[in-house]
Order: C-alpha cells, then sequence, then structure tokens
DNA sequence: ATTTATTTTTAGGGTTGACTAAATAATTCT
DNA sequence: AGAATTATTTAGTCAACCCTAAAAATAAAT
C-alpha cells in the first residue's frame, strides 16, 4: 500500500495529468504539492520503483494503470468525507477540504463501503465532482466552464474548478450553489467579465471567476 | 500539536497510569506500543521536553495536566468513532478498534463536537468505555469486575477490559454483550473459573474471561 | 548557432521515529 | 554484601520525506 505522502502525490499527478496524455512536469508537481522540485523528482522516483508511475529523466510522470486506481481510490474516499461532512455533520462546502484530506488516508475498506451506503451512494461531492466508484470507473458529465459558455443564455451551476475556501466564500456571498441558475446577460469585450443574474439581482464576475464554474444548459 | 506518534504514546501512558500514582516504565510502554524500549525512552525524552509527560531517568513517565488533556482528547475522538461505526455504519464491536485507531487522528474540532452531536452525546463507546467530554471530564460509573463479583448473584454486563477482536468474538459466541444479565452460579475453588447462565444457557468460563468483563449490580 | 534563462536532477543534510548492540543502573538472589 | 539478573539508557544506524545549493539538461532568446 501506499504510503500517506505517495497518496498524496498520486493524487496530485492524477488530477495534473487529467486530460494530457504527456508526462506531468516534477515543477508541477511540486508546485501543487507545496514543496520543492527536488522533493518531486526523489518522490517519483519511488513512485516508480513501485511501478505507480511511469517516470523518464527530465520528461516528467504518468500514472500507471495500478497509479491510476490508487489515485481514484483516494479521491473517492476524499469525496465520499466531503459528502458525509456536508449531508450529515453540518459542514459547509467552504469548510470539507481541508478535513477530507486526511480522512482520505484511512485505511479500510468496509469503511468505505458503509460509508457509501450510509450516503445512498451519492454520485457527486458537494463541489459537484463526480465520486468514482467502487470499481475507479468516473462518471463523465456535460459541463462546460461559464467563461466558455455562448450568450445571452441561462444556465445552471453545477460545480466549481476551485475548492479553496476564499472562492467558495465569494460564490455564497454573491448566492451561487450548486443548482443554483445563472442568467448570462452579456460580455465585456476588454477584460471578458460576465454581467450575470442570479435570483433576481445582477452580478459582476471577473472572467477568472467564470473559469472557475461549471454549468450546464438549462433543458 | 502533538504528531501521530506522540499522540499514541500520550494514550499508551494515560492507560498504563490510570490508577497508579508512580511513573510509567519505558518497559510497560514499549510493551504496549509494540516496539523497542530505546524507542519508548527516546519518545519519553520528547514527550517530557515538550513538557506532555515528566520524567526522570530510571523513575518512568507522567503525564502532565497538559499531558493528560492530549491524551484523553484522542480517547474521546476514538470513542466517538468508535461509536459511530457502530450505531451508523454497521461495524461490530469486535471491527471498529483498528479504524478508530486512524481516525482519532484527524484533527478537526468541529468535526468531533458535529461527531458528538450527530450522535446524541453518547455516554459509553461500544465496548461500555466512558466517552470523555468535551472539557477532558470522564464520568466514573461503578463497575466491578466479574471475577470480583459476590456470588450466587445475577449482574447486568457494562463494559470490556479487552477491547480485541479475539475476545470480542468469544464472547459474541457465549451469547453476551453489552446490556447481557448475567447470571453466575458457582465458582470453581480451583481455577477460580465460573459457572454462569446467559439467556437460559449455562456457560464455563475461566478466571481471565471473568476477569476481563465489567458488570454491574442488577437494581 | 551561441548565449541566456528555465527546468530538472544530483549531492549533501536535517528531522522523526524506528532498530540493534553495548553500557550502565536498579533489582533480585544467594 | 556480593553476584547475577533484569530494566533502562546510550551510541550508532536506517528509512521516509523534506530541504538548500550546485550541476546538468532543456528551452528560449538573440
Ligand atoms: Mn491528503
Ligand atoms: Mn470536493
Ligand atoms: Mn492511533
Ligand atoms: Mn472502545
Amino acid at each position: 500500500m501506499p504510503t500517506l505522502s505517495e497518496e498524496n502525490y498520486l493524487k496530485a499527478i492524477f488530477h495534473l495529468g487529467y486530460g494530457h496524455s504527456d508526462g506531468v512536469s516534477t515543477n508541477a508537481i511540486a508546485y501543487k504539492m507545496d514543496t520543492k522540485a527536488s522533493s518531486a523528482t526523489d518522490m517519483v522516483k519511488k513512485l516508480a520503483e513501485k511501478q505507480l508511475v511511469n517516470y523518464k529523466k527530465y520528461q516528467g510522470a504518468k500514472l500507471t494503470e495500478q497509479g491510476r486506481q490508487a489515485a481514484v481510490a483516494v479521491i473517492r474516499k476524499h469525496r465520499l468525507w466531503e459528502t458525509f461532512l456536508v449531508e450529515k455533520l453540518n459542514f459547509s462546502w467552504d469548510e470539507v477540504h481541508q478535513v477530507a484530506e486526511q480522512l482520505e488516508h484511512v485505511e479500510s475498506e468496509k469503511l468505505i463501503d458503509e460509508l457509501d451506503a450510509y450516503l445512498d451512494f451519492p454520485k457527486f461531492d458537494p463541489h459537484g465532482h463526480p465520486i468514482p466508484d467502487k470499481n475507479g470507473h468516473i462518471h463523465k458529465t456535460e459541463k462546460l466552464k461559464l467563461s466558455q459558455a455562448p450568450i445571452p443564455n441561462t444556465y445552471i451551476c453545477v460545480g466549481v474548478n476551485d475548492s479553496s475556501a476564499e472562492f467558495l466564500q465569494y460564490l455564497d456571498k454573491i448566492g451561487i450553489a450548486l443548482g443554483t441558475p445563472i442568467k448570462v446577460l452579456s460580455k465585456e469585450v476588454f477584460d471578458e467579465s460576465l454581467t450575470i443574474s442570479i435570483g433576481g439581482g445582477q452580478v459582476h464576475i471577473s472572467k477568472l471567476v467564470a473559469s472557475n464554474l461549471y454549468v450546464n444548459f438549462n433543458h
């Protein structure tokens, strides 16, 4: 079994490599893990020895199938715990990440299976992220970044890209939660900021904010 | 904050020193922690530096008030998690210890407070052990070891001293759970084994078993 | 095509928490 | 008391994971 630290690296490599076919650079890993490039190199070597990643010097790391399974298992635990915290323990969506970051490393297959059942097999976590199933399969859903959505149109917020407390609290403040209808009124050509309407009120959001919001068509 | 390893040592010292007024020997700590005496000495020194224990060479370790608070906080978390696993996730009392051993180290005050509330502020864990409150106070209850209980008489099982899976599964097998009435019929003078009656059936248990069972008068 | 800048790796350490083996203190036995 | 046994500490290593500084490789700029 991977150590706690290895699990965190695997998760980082998974997220950084998602969608891309080339290796994840040690620099990118180090940045995401809030550590130094030399530490990332060391860890990547260790993961390679354990057959969890493929690694060639100067070419970055790519998860093996075994590594992907391990990464997805941790992500599954992370998202189930986040769901538990919000659904059962009155946590808000901006409070769960830090705690789930610890809970995700608890080792017990029964624990996670029972938790899954207790939560009634949720498909998405409190940030709209899909919860991988027991076999490591991640259900793909249609969604697009609000920054790339055609306007004018009305969408439904289905997820966030950034799960930081700062961003989520900002969304709380302007009245956006999962399921909130967002009517996009106009886009400023200069900075691609958007004027949107939420529950009657009108709000102006930056491109950065819009690019961290996932929406779906309101069909 | 204590590290994970320090927390485990603090807990061990708390349990070993419970009731006794002299220091806990490094040997005893090592045995309980399943490690070597030299490792225990190292750790005790570190805990002493952090003011969590008082330690003088060759005189064992005693928790300071600060150390006791830290130990009890971990025990509180351990027992709340065990309760959660049994009450909500269909774990049996012989399956919870190992998992709680990991969960007890998750750091989040809100988590443990909410868990406490979610479980409706339980007073005892699945093994009949008292759950310390938020202030570190442990509610004392009357109880005695079945091996020391006057006979003949009828008692109620209120707890176990040994929480190992082997012992708990043995109790399952002979039909003893928390709350089970136990009628003690006779004690063998030779080995102090007991003949008891549980729900109609008659069972013979060793002194060792009886000394690991806590009972209360059936009043 | 060089030179310059950036990225990545290597070399050398530090810390935590283990271990073995050896030394020393405390205890028990005769 | 003196000797033998046991308990405890010290000394010296080790592995995991991190660090800084320097070297080497790659990428970018002139
Ligand atoms: Mn983590
Ligand atoms: Mn999430
Ligand atoms: Mn533990
Ligand atoms: Mn217990």
